[in-house]
DNA sequence: CGGACAAGCTGA
DNA sequence: CAGCTTGTCCGG
């Protein structure tokens, strides 16, 4: 018989976040004395919540729980998770683009399937020297930097110095770039892991990791330099929200974790250059990086019908040169047309075209009137969409150059035609990989975009365009066809100088007070109005609520620390609420 | 999130 | 007032 009680062995408490998107709360949990060496920051488990078991993540260890409360013990170990900076990471980035929870950037952190078993750590077959490039190995002394590097450069050594120093982390713009990279790597005797396949090796340490955008949250012990390509390229940010940028997050993480930050760009964002310092190339090389550039005005051409074809065109598609012309034309009408007899899609009552606003029906633009989707005159149900402007065009390329010239769709389901002769919207940037010439048929139509970022999204396609020709002393070449050829993007695309860009850019924004002289989110959605009049209501000193336009209400502030505060203390009204902060499209 | 339970609406 | 819908709250 026992004179005292043995005090209770201090039982492991710890607090999880269950997987579910509405649950914002934390919950405590016993952990069973058997399962205490395998639970750490991070780890996914399964635990029974009210009625239900949900799966959650350890975000605190051994916690002090509230009194009065039973606790239950953890049903279940599922597997590993991020590791603690990681999850400090995401609940920063919850911060900062106003999300109501982590979850989000804890599911992009963690493995696709469960990882239950230790990888063991990489092993380099032979070091990596540093690059004897100074420019490039300096760029990794000072921290962070923004490296501009033309469109032909290669940025393999910019990988293989960050590699010199320990486990990379680098960030690509697409599955194909990552996957050249990690080959490259690889040859080089790095071990690399690709995320988010490669979760378990490069939570093991030891390797390089190479992916898109969601791999900056790949769990690495031993991370030792952050590399982010083509820093301006829209594709590092997530359209939904949270709309966070990869450039951002890369930045947080390298600065929590004391390692230097390298972001490359041949035309580095005005938000890179606030928060980084540039590092360039000698003028000569950049230039030489830039492919030739033809200006053509298009206000000294005659304006027949053939305005879209200046005679610098015309001669190019007369030669042999494979060219690719672009011609994006927003605004205008997306027809339909039979994918297999060709007719236009029209509507059967009035005659007019007609819409395909789901999946299942049409509807006549003119009188409404709704019909399935079978093409009127031969019954198939393969509709396609043709851009009328693309197609008006391409029937009068093919008179001027006197042989075929194909469309290049988005649809990534279509070939890419292998012709000499190619013409699309911009999306044919994307699936074609070599040209000898790209031609903007009407840039116009991108510098005179309304979007705040018109600009730099021009010149973006610039870029892609030069990637397809190669540098100044290949026989590549980009056609400028414009009626403002003193605009700083056909100068910029010019002289190789993206400066010119940046700096006319620099003081747009200052002016019309846009971002990122300015941090700013947009609320919409039926609980907007609450939202902005609660915001409005709080006071703070300036962060500005304006609106609502189009039901949409604009708040800035001075820099995110205060835009972030103010859109975090204000109490959420019940009802849809989209918060977007850094909108694109403003 | 999803279940529990409470407060409102309808029909006899 | 039963029987159902709609809303609010809560979970460890």
């Amino acid at each position: 018989m026992k004179l005292f009680e043995e005090p209770a062995p201090e039982a492991l408490v710890v607090r999880v976040l269950p997987d579910q998107t509405g649950i914002t709360k934390t919950f405590d949990y016993l952990v069973p004395p058997e399962w205490a060496g395998r639970v750490a920051l991070g780890t996914r488990v399964r635990v029974q919540l009210g009625p239900r078991r949900v799966g959650a993540w350890v975000v605190d260890i051994d916690v002090e729980p509230p009194e009065g409360v039973a606790l239950k013990p953890i049903a279940k170990i599922s597997g590993q998770g991020p590791s603690g900076d990681v999850i400090g990471l995401a609940h920063w980035a919850r911060w900062r683009w106003a999300a109501r929870t982590p979850v989000p950037f804890l599911r992009t952190a963690s493995p696709e399937r469960m990882v239950t078993t230790l990888s063991s750590p990489g092993v380099r077959r032979h070091p990596v020297p540093p690059s004897d490039d100074d420019v490039i190995q300096g760029a990794f002394r000072r921290r962070p930097t923004v490296l501009r590097l033309p469109p032909a450069a290669d940025v393999i050594p910019v990988v293989q110095a960050a590699a010199s120093l320990g486990d990379p982390l680098v960030l690509c713009t697409s599955r194909s770039q990552s996957e050249r990279v990690a080959r490259r790597l690889d040859r080089a005797g790095v071990p690399t892991a690709h995320h988010p396949d490669g979760w378990g090796r490069a939570a093991a340490g030891g390797v390089a990791v190479v992916g898109t955008r969601a791999a900056v949250w790949a769990t690495m012990p031993d991370l030792a330099a952050i590399v982010v390509l083509d820093e301006h390229d829209e594709v590092h940010q997530e359209e939904r929200t949270p709309t966070w940028h990869l450039r951002d997050v890369a930045l947080e993480r390298a600065r929590r974790a004391g390692v230097p930050c390298v972001l490359t760009s041949p035309m580095p964002s005005l938000e890179a250059l606030e928060a980084a310092e540039l590092v360039t190339l000698d003028r000569a090389t950049e230039r030489d990086g830039w492919p030739r550039v033809i200006v053509a005005d298009r206000r000294e051409e005659d304006l027949g019908r053939n305005a879209l074809f200046s005679p610098a065109l015309a001669r190019l598609v007369r030669s042999d040169a494979r060219v690719v012309c672009i011609l994006n034309q927003k605004g205008r009408a997306v027809l339909l047309a039979c994918g297999s007899c060709r007719d236009l899609a029209r509507c059967t009552r009035c005659d007019a075209s007609v819409q395909r606003p789901g999946d299942d029906h049409l509807v006549c633009r003119r009188c409404g009137d709704t019909r399935p989707v079978v093409c009127a005159s031969c019954g198939s149900t393969q509709l396609k969409t043709v851009r009328m402007g693309v197609s008006r065009v391409r029937d009068d390329l093919e008179a001027l150059a006197g042989e075929p010239v194909v469309e290049v769709t988005a649809d990534r389901s279509d070939p890419v035609p292998d012709a000499r002769l190619a013409i699309g919207t911009e999306a044919a940037l994307h699936r074609i990989e070599r040209a000898d010439v790209v031609a903007f048929l009407d840039l116009d139509q991108e510098l005179l975009a309304t979007r705040y970022r018109a600009a730099e999204q021009a010149l973006a396609l610039v870029v892609r365009a030069a990637r397809l020709v190669g540098g100044r002393h290949g026989s590549g070449r980009v056609l400028l066809q414009t009626r403002m050829p003193d605009h700083e993007v056909v100068q910029a695309a010019l002289h190789g100088d993206p400066t010119l860009v940046s700096e006319a850019e620099r003081i747009r924004r200052t002016d019309f007070r846009f971002p990122p002289v300015v941090a700013m989110a947009e609320v919409s959605g039926e609980a907007a109005d609450a939202f902005a009049e609660q915001l409005r209501g709080a006071g703070h000193p300036q962060v500005d609520v304006v609106g609502p336009v189009d039901g949409r209400w604009r708040i800035t502030a001075p820099d995110h620390e205060r835009l972030c505060n103010a859109l975090d203390a204000v109490e959420r009204p019940p009802g849809r609420l989209r918060l977007v902060v850094d909108p694109t499209r403003s």
